[in-house]
DNA sequence: AAAAAAT
């Protein structure tokens, strides 16, 4: 359904609603994964909160998302209600003053009033937190963040890790923009490429940065831990992951737990599948709260997902340029997904040849590139982005409705398996807070065809085919009831 | 080299 009016209210929640939702607490005993608290009895609640309100209005695309339960578990005795509005959260002026007037919120989101009191609130537990992509996640992490600080204290209290640059930079934008009116310092802690000064101590009360970059300023001794109240993973499943950026992300929180314990620790992501949930119930301390949503409700259900059968690599290529991107302008912008940095220049250049310009951005690329062409796409200079998985988490540009996977996420350590986490993240990319959006996969051959049944069967979701990769009229229909067209 | 980050 489409929003009707620029300015319409949001819908509210009766006082009628929050009492059922109230009264419904469950109090189940929960096994506490850590091992020295095993001893210890422990309460778990089980909220599931109804449909709340998303802050978007005025847009052809946007539709109200499926209403979603998230599974909340906390331990401790905290009892923690829901807010529905950010006045109960008791921020400062200044910061709520940032989210009406810089951030346009008018109501927290639903992840956003189930997690912040649990954020904001002594004893300020460690919370491992999932919920759905363009959700309203970073607003999370990042007010909690805002909101911890002593203003008068000119030292590094809290600190956000994030899998790339690009994610860091725009995670700072985000809190920049929030704590506009708070004075609160920050600054991104990241590796540019540029030649090596000798710095002075950080100063700043927030630093947002990549692993690599924050784990040499802690070892280098220029980010002091000893005022840190706060330490976030962003896409903390992949911070996690073995293959990921386990052993950066273990490290720093070693460091920060010799001069600190009693940091609070935030793990935030879209996915965790169960290893990687399993090791941060690991490492977070005994008491901690959980926020998950179920499996077969994690797909999007705003973006519809289709395959086409390509008979060779040009099939492809003349897919993209003349079935999907004819209709570029009118459909918003396209992120196109690729497996290698190889196959993104070499995909760029075909393109280029057969006269369709793109801009492209992959790893290899020095830093100061990659800022252009992710500041000439979030400008809507450029329509069309090539990327490897470098933009698979995290990245949000609200323009984005149609997403292509060129290659299929696959595991490295295993092509014929799917990397389900990552097709999410990538798909993730169109429907923003709830917006309609299309991916279109392109197949070839039985392996890919293989893939993704792999892919449909883990969600449980539908993939519609396009019957014929050349027929144009396939390509209107499916657009139009993705509601692109 | 899978990509990412980084010495």
């Amino acid at each position: 359904m489409a929003a009707t009016a620029a300015d319409s209210a949001t819908p509210t929640i009766s006082a009628a609603d929050t009492t059922t939702h109230l009264a419904d607490l469950k109090h189940d005993a929960v096994e506490e994964p850590s091992s020295s608290s095993k001893s210890e009895e422990k309460i778990a609640s089980e909220i599931e909160i109804g449909n709340l309100t998303i802050n978007e209005s005025n847009n052809k695309f946007f539709h109200d998302p499926e209403s979603s339960n998230i599974k909340t578990i906390t331990s401790g005795e905290t009892p923690y209600a829901s807010a529905f509005t950010f006045e109960e959260l008791n921020l400062l002026p200044e910061l709520l003053k940032g989210l009406y007037v810089e951030m346009k919120y008018e109501k927290p989101s639903k992840i956003q009033a189930i997690s912040l009191p649990m954020i904001l609130n002594p004893p300020y537990l460690d919370l491992i937190a999932q919920a759905h992509n363009g959700s309203g996640k970073t607003a999370c992490f990042t007010l909690g963040m805002l909101s911890r600080i002593d203003p008068k204290l000119k030292a590094p209290q809290a600190i956000c890790i994030c899998p790339t640059r690009e994610l860091a930079i725009q995670n700072l934008e985000v809190l920049r923009k929030m704590g506009k009116y708070s004075g609160i310092t920050s600054e991104c802690e990241i590796h540019t490429g540029k030649k090596q000064t000798i710095r002075p101590p950080i100063t700043s009360q927030i630093v947002i940065g990549t692993p690599g970059t924050i784990g040499h300023r802690i070892r280098a001794n220029k980010l002091s831990l000893s005022y840190l109240k706060i330490l976030v993973l962003d896409e903390a499943d992949h911070m996690l992951a073995e293959d990921g950026f386990k052993a950066d992300s273990v490290h720093i929180m070693d460091k920060i737990r010799c001069v600190n314990p009693q940091c609070q620790v935030l793990f935030f992501s879209a996915t965790f599948n169960v290893t990687v949930k399993e090791f941060a119930a690991k490492i977070v301390k005994g008491n901690h709260n959980q926020l998950f949503v179920k499996k077969e409700e994690l797909s999007l259900q705003s973006v519809k997902q289709y395959k086409v059968n390509c008979p060779d690599e040009l099939a492809k290529v003349m897919v993209i340029k003349d079935r999907i991107l004819e209709f570029g302008e009118r459909v918003g912008q396209t992120i196109i997904f690729v497996r290698t940095r190889n196959s993104a220049m070499t995909l760029h250049r075909t393109l280029v040849e057969i006269g369709y310009d793109v801009t492209t951005i992959q790893g290899a690329l020095k830093q100061e590139d990659r800022d252009k062409i992710v500041k000439e796409f979030k400008d809507g200079l450029t329509q069309v982005l090539i990327s490897t998985d470098l933009l698979a988490r995290g990245f949000d540009q609200d323009q984005v409705n149609l997403v292509i996977n060129y290659d299929l996420p696959v595991k490295h350590n295993h092509p014929t398996e799917p990397d389900c986490e990552v097709y999410m993240h990538r798909i993730g990319r169109a429907g923003r807070f709830g917006r309609k959006g299309a991916v279109f996969n392109l197949l070839c051959g039985d392996a890919d065809e293989m893939i993704m049944t792999k892919i449909k069967t883990h969600f449980g979701t539908e993939i519609e085919e396009v019957p014929d990769w050349r027929n144009e009229e396939d390509f209107v229909v499916a657009l139009r009831s993705a509601g692109l067209l």
